[in-house]
DNA sequence: GATATGACCTGAA
DNA sequence: GTTCAGGCCATAT
């Protein structure tokens, strides 16, 4: 018999990674660690890196995506980075100088998710 | 197989 | 507030 057509880590780890970055609400923030963790893959950031490059997945919330700094990831003036910064602003989140003002990266998506409204 | 690169993280100075 | 070094792992050359 055919044998199961089990993914590769590298996939399960993708899919994982894409579900938690669309676990994150509008208006909030998350740090690449954070998803990393969420997804279960404690220590990988540069993985969620790798795979918001990718843009393989459309309708994907990656703007909501920042460093642990919560700064942009991307180098400031790129498209990018604009790019980010205009969605960003477009839910409501205040950016100043390329970084996030008033909440920064949740240290845990549950801060998130268990944020008190306003 | 080895080296270099990347939308990174953490801790320490 | 900033900068530096070490760690992590998939992809490209």
């Amino acid at each position: 018999m055919p044998r199961k057509p089990k993914e590769s880590p590298a996939q399960e780890l993708r899919r994982r990674v894409l579900e938690a970055v669309r676990a994150v609400p509008p208006g909030q923030v998350a740090g690449y660690g954070e998803i990393s963790r969420r997804a279960g893959y404690p220590g990988r950031a540069r993985l969620v890196a790798r795979i918001l490059s990718a843009g393989d997945e459309p309708g994907l919330p990656w703007h909501r995506v920042l460093r642990s700094d919560g700064r942009i990831a991307f180098p400031p003036g790129s498209a990018g980075f604009d790019e980010q910064v205009q969605r960003l602003r477009a839910e409501g989140v205040r950016v100043e100088s390329g970084r996030v003002r008033g909440q920064r990266a949740a240290p845990t998506l549950d801060q998130i998710l268990w944020a008190p409204p306003d």
